[in-house]
DNA sequence: CTGTTAGCGCGTTCAT
DNA sequence: ATGAACGCGCTAACAG
């Protein structure tokens, strides 16, 4: 195995000043450094990290925390949060808390055994008060999309209030007057916020939103087809549906098909997302456009600012703009 | 900070007896692991994974390369190798090339260096003969859905040629003898293994293919569009279309859709990986369905056994079979 | 069964 | 600008 005291024998140096090569070149004679960086490349010599860390308490590594690898929605973040602290010369351990509350304990714990510099982390189970707890230790804890009171500073997120509203508005604008919606768990924050969102736009245009066509659901494609029979058993009036996610809308793109119910001409569906489905669903799914590379990215970079105490890592906002990406799914009601 | 010493005090033992009780503990006095437990406990200590690392020269940690997190291809394997790993204590390390060479170089010298005890890695870039090199180090690597030569001991991955054989023979079953074809890049063996395949067993029946309807093209959508709109300005004739990946077909759903043909009344397609996007396609798309997931766990239990060097870790075979989805793209003509 | 001790490979003083 | 020496926290002989 090659270590440091083999390049400095070859080099006729001390470990030091190869240490000293690596690390703070500028303290090193031209000469001296140059027969050292030699050394290390006929050798092929590469610094043990495990040595590393341990010696200077630092692992250049930010870990990452997503619910799960198989949806693109985690995905889409994960690859920001990389491309951000690839940038910098930090590495990514993600590790996947598969949606319970034990794999977020443990994966935050994990995380931090492995001397990981700071963390960005995506969690649902954990409540604010737990998270602040893991916050008041030494290293930088980011949470990405999610806000975590008391953490305000080191939360990057989606204003889901103003997506919310933004989705009404969008529906009003097409002319739409009477609606439904299917949200996500009411103990996810974005679900509430997206609610209230909604429903205060449609409260300035003096429009109310039954109780019974507010349906609590669960984020996926079933939960979003179960949905959509149980709000057509009603037999309520509605024109359009606001979707908390693409996958639920996918779902009661499903039921409507069975169902013999024209997209959008008998109803319209608006999702949330922009979720790599939406575009492959016929008629294409209109959808509120969430930035999740740039969520990540900006997620990655904020926790190389708060590690480094360099605030010019990262500036801009931490809150994020939802956008509307208009395809097919949503009928405007004013062109008849 | 809580270190072994600080346990040791405070347990009244010596920093061996407490690494005992974390590594061996059948090795110690049930009381007096007891007594040990509990400054543990008391203590919140957690082992220093850095420290370990370096003394013992193992990280239970498996690096893991896939081409980005981004496409639920990679994500299902994913979550199938930290399924596996979890099992049996051991953390995932994964880095993603993002689809470059200089990518999965860096990432394989990087996951080296970070002491992991093997490496699973999806590679596109690298050649057989680059990878065999590192493979002759001293930590096992499992090519995950990649067969490698001169290291099919190492290689997890889809029989691709019976693949191609049974898409072909699930088209004729339907009644179908005029094909098209829209391939993965060359440069994927998995590409030429699933040409291969189909074309043989057309041959099996008498049937040719046409060259100019076999197009190469690179596993996007838009490659998928682009290779539809090329073999409709052809005027060839064929009934159905074997897609490499169902991404591709998709974006033959939607040249069809521009060109007002139906699926799969006038032209029947077939894809490949049974991907999310294929459900949520007009009509369902029929697929070759590859066990992703499965392919993933297999490669984390493989890496595993070589690890540990205990074959009964990983049983069952390397080679993985791939099924038909069936869904309504493909139309069965003898039913006319 | 338990304690002592010597490294693991590197960064970092402190001298020179 | 360079080298000697110590310590990071832990594991692994070796004694006892």
């Amino acid at each position: 195995m090659v270590t440091l005291a083999t390049v400095s024998k070859v080099a006729g140096v001390s470990t030091a000043t190869v240490s000293r090569v690596l690390n703070q070149p500028h303290k090193v004679d031209r000469n001296t450094r140059q027969v050292v960086e030699k050394a290390i490349e006929k050798l092929g010599y590469r610094p043990n990290q495990y040595a590393r860390g341990l010696a200077s308490k630092t692992s250049k590594t930010i870990g990452v925390i997503v619910n799960r690898f198989s949806s693109t929605y985690y995905g889409f973040m994960l690859d920001g949060v990389e491309e951000a602290l690839v940038e910098y010369g930090y590495k990514t351990l993600a590790e996947s808390s598969r949606e319970t509350a034990e794999g977020e304990n443990q994966a935050l714990l994990s995380l931090i055994d492995r001397q990981c510099d700071a963390l960005v982390i995506h969690t649902n189970k954990l409540t604010d008060i737990e998270l602040a707890q893991y916050q008041n230790k030494a290293r930088p804890i980011v949470f990405m999309n999610r806000k975590v009171q008391a953490c305000e500073n080191e939360s990057i997120y989606l204003d889901n209030k103003s997506a919310g509203q933004l989705a009404a508005s969008y529906l009003l604008q097409k002319g739409h007057t009477s609606f439904a919606m299917v949200t996500g768990p009411k103990s996810y924050h974005e679900s509430v916020s997206r609610t209230n969102g909604f429903i205060s736009t449609l409260k300035e245009h003096a429009i109310t939103i039954d109780k019974d066509c507010i349906i609590e659901s669960d984020f996926t494609v079933q939960g979003g087809y179960d949905s959509l029979c149980r709000l057509l058993k009603q037999q309520k009036h509605f024109t359009a549906i606001f979707f908390h996610n693409d996958e639920m809308a996918a779902g009661a793109y499903k039921a409507c098909r069975e169902h013999g119910i024209a997209i959008p001409s008998q109803i319209s569906i608006l999702g949330f997302d922009d979720a790599v489905i939406a575009s492959h669903l016929t008629p294409g799914l209109t959808t509120i456009e969430q930035p999740l590379a740039e969520i990540g990215r900006a997620s990655g970079l904020l926790a190389l600012s708060l590690l480094k105490n360099k605030p010019e890592i990262f500036q801009g906002s931490k809150l994020f703009t939802a956008t509307v990406k208009e395809r097919d799914s949503v009928k405007d009601i004013n062109r008849e």
